[in-house]
DNA sequence: ACGATATGAATGAATG
DNA sequence: CATTCATTCATATCGT
């Protein structure tokens, strides 16, 4: 996901028109793509705010928020954060490898964290040119700067030169799943951390 | 795939490739390359074990074995078998499915290693499938789509005509699985019936 | 060098 | 919440 930025965010020329009445004008494509606003968004959410299970609540105003991006619906968001949150485990569930190994260049593989970084060489830059960097990629991730989609187009990138082996920082014993963010404990609870709500609700508590 | 023209798999130099440069870490390569011996170890898991989606705790332990003939590491696996499975489906999906005429003999199915029965996963019908399933029953199973699919296992249909109101009491918290984010009353029912997981699609419509 | 194909990786959408 | 399916992107590799 982050080693490569693939998919190009969809301009907004969605299919508009098409149209012409009538048939099928072709669904351009049937499945949303967000864009790189989107995801921004939502990964501050859900790094930033601990959103990971919103409620309908939630989503609506979330997804409301988002449309101004591009086009969404409530299920892309709902699908979206259960995606990310299912995967994020799904892959710690994955290499729980066993603490052997003791710095060979195994590791397991960093599941998101990494930037984004795309690619050392020549890099084919999709449709994104420059892009309006203007919004200045700010959301600044409290903890680690996972997404990956950001307009820093960085060089860069030594990506993987060991990753994770040791998983420096040292959690001791459970390797990958360092992430840190707020400080919500993911297990805990089944869902809905109301928690952060205020916060939530304040960020996009405005248009709608 | 079948047409096996596999590749020379890569000389011993697993180690990384990044040899050469004397730092740089390059990874010579982002992505995986299974070696001979893993894809023989993983094929035969498939075909001959009838492995086709490990859980987590066997992806483990797969892993662990095939770490044996080279780095490999835990997603790999997963998608290794994700992508076989589904690949080979999607391929039987032209074939089995296209009209030939002959006879049948069942022939040009070219069966890539051993054996291979697998159980039918029945797939449900995209999106289309008409959604006309009246009340009126008849579902007339003659026979549903002709893609293909030998057994086709019609799954759940629509079981499950409880009008159930459910989510009633408010949106927030209890979601079971009707969602309830459409900001659209959700109230409707009448329409329920049919299938729950409809709602998700259709109610969309969200306030626009 | 390219173009085609094979296949690893990622992720939206669904189902159980 | 876990699992699975379908699609699509990206890249490794082979063919010509």
């Amino acid at each position: 996901m982050e080693p490569q930025q693939q998919q190009n965010q969809q301009p907004p020329s969605e299919d508009g028109g098409s149209g012409k009445g009538g048939f099928l004008c072709r669904p351009s494509s049937t499945r949303w793509t967000p864009t790189t606003d989107q995801i921004r968004i939502l990964k501050d959410l859900y790094y930033n705010n601990g959103v990971r299970s919103p409620s309908a609540e939630q989503i609506q105003r979330i997804s409301a928020r988002l449309r101004q991006y591009g086009k969404i619906e409530g299920k892309n968001v709902f699908y979206w954060f259960q995606n990310h949150k299912a995967r994020e485990r799904q892959k710690k569930r994955f290499n729980t490898d066993v603490p052997m190994q003791r710095g060979v260049g195994n590791g397991i593989w960093k599941p998101e964290e990494s930037v984004n970084v795309k690619h050392p060489t020549a890099n084919i830059t999709p449709g994104f040119s420059a892009s309006s960097s203007s919004s200045s990629g700010v959301v600044s991730v409290g903890q680690m700067g996972t997404y990956g989609y950001g307009p820093v187009t960085m060089e860069k990138s030594f990506r993987d030169c060991s990753i994770s082996t040791g998983v420096s920082g040292g959690i001791g014993g459970s390797i990958s799943h360092n992430f840190g963010w707020v400080g919500v404990d993911p297990y805990s609870s089944s869902y809905t951390l109301f928690d952060k709500r205020r916060s939530i609700e304040e960020n996009l508590g405005e248009d709608q």
